[in-house]
DNA sequence: GGTTCGAATCGAAGCGGTTCGACAGATTCG
DNA sequence: CGAATCTGTCGAACCGCTTCGATTCGAACC
């Protein structure tokens, strides 16, 4: 294999210039720059990385931790992994996927070991153990997902809150009073996953406000249990016209429960999800959403995490970066039927 | 940070003599191994990745080379990835995800800058460019997917020509004579993907034999589309009794076609599809369906290039490994409704 | 016309591991 | 009982790259 010593024959001059020509970190004649590209080019040269982390510290790689549960919605999980990925890429660096159920056993061999110059954290729970890990480790990171205390991080999440009250809204400005929301199953929430009652908190305030019944139940993440939940629920409130889902598996699953009580959308019922359009497009999920912003937020959490790997951000202020709910509209959102 | 020099000097002992008590390369006596491994505990010493690689040339990481196309069903992925992320770290690897959309580029770069110790491929299509680019590469390398020529690689998939058999088989031993095969879009056919017409051969082929009546068609990838195709050859073939589906979008669009078509299954059509069980369970798919194993192939695939790795595997033979379809049966075939 | 400065290049050291050869001391063997 | 062998340890070299002085040379300056 070529290394640099080849290229510095080859282009007759030292490594140490072949290398300050490469790396323009002090002036070099362009006849001698030249010579080095050239050399570099003919050769095929590409720098051994493990050499260049040992002298410079650096791995241009980082490290990507998933937490991945059978009782939430993995696929999702790709849109995340795939802005990160090709955004890192773009900045120069490539990803280590972390996939290990002891999140935080592997934070700290993979911080010890220096093979990442910094960590996104994926799907952060309230009270995530990874955080006080991270806190004592050289390396940066950010985080997609809000945990309670996000002090020395970055951390970038959909603003749950807000879809909470927008979902409310829309429907309560259409005419509804009175909606259940499907959540995620409840040990997601015991588990901390705090976008959960982020949400359901945030319409309860809402509905309350507007005076609207708001009927929250948690739903199962897997057919066939989810159908019987969501059965069971609009057996429960005959009277409710509106269903929000903070559920994917629901409302996968809504369109044939649907079917067979014999109701449609919107003239029966409105439906409000919260998923992305990629989403809805695949797996025809014909109800109006809030976009998860998966990709989005993922390529955010690398470019705030390359700017600090950079030392570019100040070190120490750290943002909670919320993005604002959007809702995409696929026609299941109307006027509640006339009552009789 | 720690090195070995501070381990050697805290257990008053030489780095190289920490580094073979470490390794055990080397005869060490107790007292001094115990020495050691007290100071590595108490300094909590983790090698340094860059300089072990630097000095082994071993890296102890794997790259997995992904594809992902608008057209193609993504989510099924992550299946795959997770399978391998998982696999791997048992073996004691860790896994880097290139998701580059040149994928010959990105190979030659991480292979030349000596980041892994081999190669996962995945989506690998039917003359895939970046065969060529591995074979020149000294890194060893699995498949997932089988190309025209895998020699010189090891090779995994779904045996897809026996899919089609037994797909075509079971509805005939249950009493239809005409059917529809929807598979993936054309133009995933055009860039390679194997897969489908492999499947769909065997599947004509085999129904020639039975004197069955056949029809193949491509479906698109998303909604709305797929629905309409659906529409379309349910309405162009009235006679058909059954329907398999090599093709997600169309299994989860399905479901909503029958019921606005006012069909059952199975007393109206039998439907066998191909998916994983994890999919049908989550995205409602509520089809008998062939299981894409791709947590198996996942997990085949790394066991075999880490046995490469470790030169444990025959360096001159290479393996094919078909694995063989299973249908997991939930009801939706039965014998075709009475002719009137 | 000697000093000063900047541009261009080189040699050597260092990053943190592993591994080869040497060697001292204890054991075994003829 | 001297020679051969084994055990356990050490020092030095090396992996490939970056970077810090040091050095040379020509131009600019007063």
């Amino acid at each position: 294999m070529v290394n640099i010593g080849d290229v510095a024959r080859a282009a007759g001059v030292s490594r140490s210039t072949a290398s300050y020509a490469l790396s323009g970190k002090r002036t070099i004649s362009p006849a001698v720059r030249q010579n080095v590209e050239r050399a570099v080019r003919e050769l095929g040269y590409i720098p051994n990385a493990g050499a260049r982390a040992l002298a410079t510290s650096r791995t241009d790689v980082i490290a990507l931790l998933g937490q991945f549960f059978d009782d939430e919605f993995a696929p999702a999980m790709l849109q995340y992994i795939l802005g990160i990925t090709d955004r890192a890429r773009e900045l120069g660096f490539d990803t280590l996927l972390v996939t290990e159920s002891d999140g935080v056993g592997a934070l700290t061999r993979i911080a010890s070991s220096r093979m990442v110059d910094g960590f996104v954290l994926l799907n952060v729970s309230e009270s995530d153990e990874r955080l006080a890990a991270l806190r004592s480790v050289p390396q940066p990171a950010a985080l997609v997902g809000l945990p309670a205390d996000p002090r020395g991080v970055d951390a970038f999440d959909l603003d749950f809150d807000a879809a909470g009250r927008l979902m409310v809204d829309r429907l309560h400005e259409t005419g509804h009073r009175e909606m259940i929301l499907v959540s995620q199953p409840e040990h997601v929430v015991e588990r901390g996953g705090a976008y959960v009652w982020r949400l359901a908190d945030a319409a309860r305030a809402r509905a309350k406000e507007h005076g609207i019944r708001l009927h929250h139940v948690f739903g199962s993440s897997h057919q066939p249990d989810i159908g019987r939940d969501l059965d069971a629920v609009l057996d429960a409130h005959p009277a409710a016209t509106g269903l929000l889902l903070n559920n994917e598996a629901a409302a996968a699953a809504l369109p044939s429960v649907l079917a067979t009580r014999g109701l449609s959308t919107p003239s029966d019922i409105s439906v409000i999800g919260r998923y992305s359009d990629e989403f809805a497009r695949t797996f025809s999920l014909p109800f109006s959403a809030i976009d998860s912003a998966a990709d989005l937020l993922g390529r955010r959490a690398v470019e705030r995490l390359v700017s600090r790997v950079r030392s570019e951000a100040p070190a120490h202020s750290h943002v909670v970066d919320l993005i604002a709910p959007l809702i995409d509209d696929r026609g299941s959102i109307a006027a509640p039927p006339p009552r009789h």
